[in-house]
DNA sequence: GTCTATAGGTAGATAGAC
DNA sequence: GTCTATCTACCTATAGAC
């Protein structure tokens, strides 16, 4: 605990973290990655078996953060509506502070989409289903798909755009601020939705 | 015209799209490609200048299949929530017939955010924003920017995220009825949007 | 645990024969 | 226009000294 080796390894995690979220898997050279960290190229292979292992580990706390960290409660009676917004709020927020997490996790899904199941192992997508369902009966296996599908795709989506958005915003504080009046045009979109469905 | 030089330089074209668009710029190697296509090795580098040129050419094109396609007529006497619908099925056609666009495209854009300049040059998201605000007095810079985010997040999303909907619809064909029964639904929020906005 | 040195393979690119 | 051969550089990974 608190070891100076706990603290190179949680270094070259981060580092990793960080390169990969931006340039893919096979965007990332071994040796910008020691440099960048402030480690011999070696020690890599010393804490991670390989560039694979290391993508491994990366990938795993990306979904984790991306689709675990979404604290729900849909056993308490709070309505339909409440837990969709719960929702929302816990995207918007996550995906204030990860901007980058989806469009590596999409990009690597998409080169590689057997990798699709490990999002659903520690399956959090089929709890929000289920969640989803279980507070109204009307809400079927189809209507559910389509709600997470909307609250995804409009909370997403921005963030994976952001270069693009940032373009027409002119800057991060616009940006941030552009989300921010987006949270409510969200909710009330969905709103719509259940209402509609 | 016609003649086999033609072809060949389109075939190798055809197969640097497909490839970029699955692996992205640094998931692509020339020797593969060359295979694919074919083709020698040797043979890009007549075609092409190197692997940046090759590159620059399916960006471009990508572009222009992503964003320079949409077909609109602001200056007719259509209404807003029109012009809206026909922006969405102009989406949605072209990417069911082109489903990797968005995420090489925005990938791409991640790793290099300077790129996004390309977006803008024959700049048609700022005819869109222009257009939108023609219609309607009422219509601002950020309303306008809301809407086209909002279709645009609605219509893209599940196609950049499409291994993920894939698993959980089962296949290839409820995934295209998916997106069908989504067509309408997204009509209906973006109706709902500018009534509210 | 950390570094140096280097092996071993592969990438992009070029020169030149046909 | 197309192919073969090859160069040069770089990348991942390992071996071994400290």
């Amino acid at each position: 605990m608190g070891k100076k080796s706990d603290i190179t390894q949680s270094k070259i995690a981060d580092t990793a973290m960080e390169l990969f979220l931006k340039k893919g898997f096979d965007g990332v050279k071994m040796q910008e990655l020691a440099d960048k960290a402030g480690v011999n190229k070696g020690l890599l292979h010393h804490y991670f078996k390989n560039k694979q292992g290391l993508f491994d580990m990366i990938f795993a706390r990306a979904i984790d953060q991306l689709f675990g960290r979404i604290e729900l409660s849909f056993d308490t009676n709070v309505s339909l509506q409440d837990i969709i917004e719960s929702i929302i709020d816990a995207y918007f927020d996550m995906l204030l502070s990860n901007p980058k997490l989806p469009i590596f996790v999409f990009f690597e899904l998409n080169k590689n989409p057997e990798l699709v199941h490990r999002l659903f192992t520690s399956n959090r997508i089929g709890i929000i289903i289920k969640g989803l369902k279980s507070t109204n009966k009307s809400v079927g296996d189809k209507v559910a798909i389509h709600i997470i599908l909307t609250i995804v795709s409009l909370s997403v989506f921005p963030f994976m755009a952001k270069p693009m958005v940032l373009k027409m915003v002119k800057n991060e504080k616009n940006f941030v601020q552009l989300i921010e009046e987006r949270r409510p045009i969200v909710k009330n979109l969905l709103k719509n939705l259940v209402d509609t469905l």
